[in-house]
DNA sequence: TCGACTAGCACCTTTGAATAGC
DNA sequence: AGCTATTCAAAGGTGCTAGTCG
């Protein structure tokens, strides 16, 4: 509250109202009571369910874009074992962060809350080398989807700040084939695409007891209000499919901003799983920043001091927007560290070969002076034109500039970067010639995307951030159910406390140099905020032990106060891709980043 | 030997173009 | 002629299963 207090006092925006909802929630809860498995192929799987997602709060005449990332839970592989899932070792290295552009972005306020939002486009995949966008995930590994709210004053100004979404119990592991017979069943009867799979076609009243019906509507709805199964209507053949209708009997749980409802959102049954941020707060590197990867935290890491940050949402009150260049900077984009522009290898054709406009943005990546570290694609036979630059000590004025925009942005504004900018932003100098042309998405090819981001340079994370969980959360974490085990438990004491004032994320260990949790309770603190750098040093996570086990996809209200400095990549690394199938993109959008999101 | 993964399959829904009716 | 509703086929999304791989 005090977080939010703050800022609201010193941006005067709207950013305090706008809400998320996790639509079809109870469908979540249904498999993540059991252990979500997400399927994961070669070509590109759906999820299912899928995020289906109703904003509030939005300024109805401004231009918003909402990006779907998936970031790992924690640093753990998984088995399953015994009826349950097992962490057995350690994960694999990061994959390149891919995140999904929703197709329909950029779209003003009204546009998104005057319809169900979903992402059911999004596809996972497990191929490392994918050229088709899809977002690349290990197998077996526990993930955890976000969403983005990021206010568009136009493609390249991304001003206004951002709000970013968690719900908890959309987690899952990825498989390759499902291993619990339970999912199985749920996914059988509650996606359509399988009723060939029900026995006698509509065979779902087994469990229908479980899946919430919307009477009105084939879709799903959040009627969680109170995990109470009762509360369930029953029967009706669920239709899972996106069709949205805003209409609902069963009003949908409504999960207010974490920064702004500290006083609403203490409901010990609510299942507000929502991390909200409400800018791009990013740390700025001193002049002298280590081009060498750092550690992420000091051991005793409280907040950083206010000098070492730019509240983001403060400029954008501060600048008009024929001033604003870039107010909310992804933070892997502000590192002391030239960036570069990556080059496109020549060899893909099958982007853009295709009718469909594919487009793709050159990659943009954070390059680590050493040699070693200069050449992201590693199996990129081209000489990469590298564009870089350094940034300025303290925010000072930089500015930031996409050389190619998708043809349905093109329509938007675009103004030049304004080099006295009072926000920190970023200028990729000279892409014109890369870009030389108005063939904005001609001009670059596909991506080869295998440059991954944990052989990336990261910028040294200042913990600002700090972790609220409400009680609620505590009574949803101790009575989890125990698909998941923990025969490792870690035996903190201070995981064992009544409790939950606000905690530091650098007090929490995975943030620091100790381990990376502490207990079950803190578990999801780490998981939400493990993106902060899975590819830590192992001496930073291997003090303590690694829980063995997890339980099974809880959710419980999460509250992510950040204050007075939080920050949150949105990194515009790699590349942008476009999936174009006409004006609207039905399809969506890829858009390639290291995604060390900070929470 | 076993776990993880892949490709092909049947079944189904979704989507969009073509057609018919008003 | 223009709009809406219907039909139909192609495309694509499912889980299942046998086989492959390490």
């Amino acid at each position: 509250a005090d977080c939010w207090d703050q800022r609201s006092s010193q941006s005067h925006t709207q950013k305090a109202d706008v809400k998320m909802e996790l639509e079809n929630a109870s469908l979540w809860k249904q498999f993540s009571s059991v252990g979500t498995e997400m399927i994961i192929t070669k070509k590109g799987r759906r999820m299912f369910p899928g995020l289906r997602l109703n904003l509030s709060g939005l300024n109805p005449s401004l231009r918003y874009i909402l990006l779907l990332d998936i970031i790992p839970a924690d640093n753990s592989r998984y088995r399953f074992q015994g009826g349950g899932w097992q962490a057995v070792g350690g994960a694999e290295a990061r994959l390149p962060d891919r995140v999904f552009i929703h197709p329909d972005s950029p779209a003003t306020g009204a546009h998104w809350q005057s319809r169900t939002i979903s992402f059911h486009y999004a596809k996972l995949t497990n191929n490392t080398l994918d050229t088709h966008g899809h977002i690349i995930l290990h197998s077996l590994h526990r993930y955890q989807p976000r969403v983005h709210v990021i206010e568009a004053r136009d493609v390249l100004r991304w001003g206004g700040g951002q709000h970013s979404f968690v719900f908890p119990e959309t987690q899952f592991i990825t498989v390759t084939a499902y291993q619990n017979n339970k999912i199985t069943e749920l996914k059988i009867n509650a996606n359509p695409f399988a009723k060939g799979f029900r026995e006698n076609g509509m065979n779902i009243h087994g469990l229908l007891f479980l899946l919430p019906y919307r009477s009105d509507t084939s879709s799903f709805t959040s009627t969680y209000s109170g995990a109470q199964p009762s509360s369930y209507s029953s029967l009706p053949i669920p239709d899972c499919s996106d069709a949205s209708n805003p209409q609902s009997t069963i009003p949908p749980a409504v999960y207010p901003s974490i920064l702004s409802s500290s006083p609403t959102i203490t409901s010990p049954i609510s299942t507000t799983p929502l991390l909200q941020q409400t800018s791009f707060i990013f740390p700025t590197p001193p002049p002298s920043s280590s081009s060498s990867p750092q550690p992420l935290l000091p051991s005793t890491c409280s907040s950083p001091s206010a000098d070492s940050y730019h509240g983001v949402t403060e400029s954008v009150s501060q600048t008009t927007p024929s001033e604003a260049t870039f107010a909310a900077v992804p933070a892997d984009l502000l590192l002391s560290q030239p960036l570069q522009v990556e080059p496109v290898p020549a060899e893909n054709h099958e982007l853009s070969d295709q009718s469909s406009a594919v487009f793709a943005y050159p990659n943009i990546y954070l390059s680590n002076p050493a040699p070693a570290t200069s050449h992201p694609l590693a199996n990129s036979n081209q000489p990469a034109p590298s564009l870089s630059w350094s940034l300025p000590a303290h925010g000072g004025p930089t500015s930031f500039a996409f050389p190619s925009v998708p043809p349905h942005m093109q329509g938007l504004s675009f103004q030049n970067v304004t080099p006295n900018s009072s926000h920190p932003s970023l200028h990729l100098q000279n892409l014109s010639h890369q870009a030389p042309s108005s063939a904005l998405a001609a001009a670059f090819p596909a991506c080869s995307f295998t440059h991954p981001s944990s052989s990336l340079p990261h910028p040294p994370f200042q913990p600002s951030s700090h972790l609220t969980v409400t009680p609620s959360f505590q009574q949803s974490t101790t009575t989890l159910s125990q698909t998941v085990q923990h025969p490792q438990k870690p035996t903190n004491p201070s995981s064992t406390s009544s409790s939950y004032p606000p905690v530091d994320v650098g007090a929490i260990p995975q943030f620091g140099h100790g381990a990376p949790y502490r207990t079950e309770r803190a578990l999801h603190h780490s998981s939400l905020l493990s993106q902060l750098d899975p590819t830590l040093p192992s001496t930073l996570t291997s003090s303590t032990p690694p829980p063995a086990l997890y339980s099974a996809f809880p959710s419980y209200p999460l509250r992510l106060c950040k204050e007075p400095h939080s920050s949150l990549t949105i990194p515009f690394r790699h590349l942008y891709r476009q999936h174009q199938h006409g004006p609207s993109h039905p399809q969506g959008s890829y858009l390639d980043v290291s995604t060390r999101g900070v929470f």
